[in-house]
DNA sequence: CAGTATCCTTGCGGATACTG
DNA sequence: CAGTATCCGCAAGGATACTG
């Protein structure tokens, strides 16, 4: 693709953008990139309605904690209903708000051109401190 | 909106996602969520071929080393590219890359969505850990 | 100007134990 | 079963000073 297009083609796409909403966004990336809060929309958008401990199930590797954190906070957030059924032997689900839902709508174009793409993005890694220092010097031995 | 086409549309939602994907995802979703990542992409978007400086200055807040880091995580990742003139009075700029403006691109509708349903993230802060405790007691005082 | 080099704070995320 | 209550490590992010 030709540069000249390719700025023409980014400057259309952030003609509808001001750059006032970018708390906004982040905001809206941090609830999702709370690590486990994308995979339990996505669960709860394949499961329908889900118990506690059947989300956990389709987790790998969540603990209680972070379970009840990441539902908490996503309930905070709106995008999630939870039901209480008050019963002596605990019995609570979750489910995705119509807010939830749409959001997980509007996401699947992104995550579909992000599939595609998923080579671009593979090697990659946030290394950040690691490599400030030792670019090409040959890693040090971590521990 | 009912129950059931809810539920209906989340699933028709899914149907092209398998949660193999999750991690990939997030990998994507922490690259934009690096608190600066996303503004830069933007101001890029907007910008076209900017500086170093010229893009420290369209970010209120950011650091010199987080600016630093950011574009070259960024540049790892195939967003952008760096273009150094070499000269002695050093003379940097970045610009996205295809892949940079595709995935902006495919941002767009999702932002859409986010900015037209603002009020719904507008109140919910991540505060996890406090608020655990407290949630219902009246804030203690912070500090 | 465009970075490095250090040092430091914050808080996410995990492990584990306990409870109604 | 569905949480709380603690304790802890580590990486992200910030502040500041210095350099080619």
């Amino acid at each position: 693709m030709d540069r000249e297009s390719l700025l023409a083609r980014s400057q259309a796409a952030c003609a509808a953008l001001s750059a006032d909403d970018d708390g906004l966004k982040r905001e809206v990336l941090s609830h999702a990139g709370n690590r486990w809060s994308l995979g339990i929309v996505h669960a709860l958008g394949v499961g329908g309605r889900l118990r506690h401990a059947e989300i956990g199930r389709r987790m790998e590797g969540v603990t209680q904690r972070m379970l009840t954190r990441s539902l908490r906070q996503l309930e905070r957030d709106g995008l999630i209903i939870r039901y209480d059924y008050q019963e002596k032997s605990p019995r609570v689900e979750y489910e995705l708000s119509a807010t939830g839902t749409a959001l997980l709508e509007h996401m699947i174009p992104l995550w579909m051109w992000v599939i595609d793409n998923a080579a671009q993005f593979r090697q990659s890694r946030t290394v950040f401190d690691a490599g400030e220092l030792s670019a090409e010097k040959g890693l040090q031995s971590k521990k």
